[in-house]
DNA sequence: AAAAGATACGGACTCAAGTCCGTTTATGTC
DNA sequence: GACATAAACGGACTTGAGTCCGTATCTTTT
């Protein structure tokens, strides 16, 4: 994610371009580093394992965990993130209501009730990716992806405020509200759904 | 308060009471460290002091900064605690719409617009009372008081999944996210408390 | 006022995150 | 195929949060 916002950063200010591929061996150590944290957070769970287990369990030095990921979150984001592209896609080019078609409002909806359904069986992880470092979530760039989003919606349908309404739909579905309503209070996915579908809406219309 | 909710547990249970006053060297270290820590904080900015700077300026140890306030998010309550009194009487027996007296979705809009004013006021005091640990924002009391206190509100406006709807109003106003409008995305305070009062009328009507 | 028991003290200790820098390895060039 | 150099490596190191437990202090009882 450093690397992508990098680069996309040189291409707007038309800078020279740094090394457009990774080097082979920084390859080979993201695949070995991906694929020991999933093994480890997969037994023991996502809070038992620390950065020096998955560098150990991967064959790498630590410093190549964090050059690769630059934190924690980072590491939780590259796992997430080819579970989150399917999601992305379905909301950029698949079938209404989550993509193009549908009213605005259903639209918004839609996402909402998607987006809560991958905190929820990602919860571990996206709270990892999340609450890493105070502020992680909203650097994050699903964060931005996901903001985006509603906020094109939410201008769509005529809402005011689309920006400050999109950051408040997300900050309701961080994965630490989420786990609070689900584990703490005991709620069911589809009862939060409907809760949260509905104030979706009402910030929907103009 | 960790020995309040204690006390109070006790109270509920009927069990017999435990020591109603905390020791007189305990009452000493705590006004000591709170003093210290006000101290710290404005001198080099919360992010920059440890809790041993806290302990060493204090003249206490480490251990008894734990056992007196839990954690860092704990001090960070503590400290914020008599400022957030203020707000908590004024709701509850102040002047209208902030207390008794207005409808139910006035006084919610006055809260919400009273509390991000106070969030924006202690930005540094309440990021640190949240995100010390993860989920340390929801252990909070005071966000027990607040969240029980929308919750009211939004059920007497006679509006559906008023506990939820008050988790959701309440995770929007958190210290990250208010912190990210104002000085990230450099939003004014007006702007943000016009949107935040807005959401908060369209939670409400039923 | 002395002794007993409960409570609190404090700092050494553990554990994990994140940094640093001397060494190694990949890649493009001659 | 050897060289130069940019990039990556890895593990020792620093820093800070939170725990533990032998010692000191308070409070209550007689």
């Amino acid at each position: 994610m450093d690397e992508a916002s990098a680069a996309q950063r040189e291409d707007l200010l038309l800078l020279p371009a740094g090394p457009v591929q990774e080097r082979a061996d920084a390859a080979r150590n993201r695949a070995k580093a991906l694929a020991a944290a999933e093994l480890l957070f997969a037994a023991r769970g996502v809070a038992a394992v620390s950065m020096d287990d998955i560098a150990a369990s991967a064959g790498v030095g630590k410093g190549t965990l964090y050059r690769r990921f630059g934190d924690k979150s980072g590491l939780a984001a590259a796992l997430l993130d080819e579970r989150e592209s399917g999601l992305q896609a379905a909301m950029l080019g698949g079938p209404p209501p989550l993509g193009p078609g549908a009213p605005p409002a259903d639209r918004l909806a839609a996402f909402a009730a998607a987006y809560l359904e991958f905190v929820d069986a990602h919860l571990d992880l996206v709270a990892m990716s999340q609450t890493a470092s105070p502020g992680a979530r909203l650097r994050t760039g699903s964060h931005q992806f996901w903001c985006q989003h509603c906020r094109i919606l939410l201008s769509a349908a005529g809402a005011a405020d689309p920006g400050l309404r999109a950051g408040a739909i997300l900050a309701a579905l961080t994965a630490e509200q989420v786990r609070h309503w689900r584990h703490t209070e005991g709620r069911s996915l589809p009862e939060l759904t409907s809760a949260i579908t509905e104030i979706t809406r009402r910030l929907a219309v103009p």
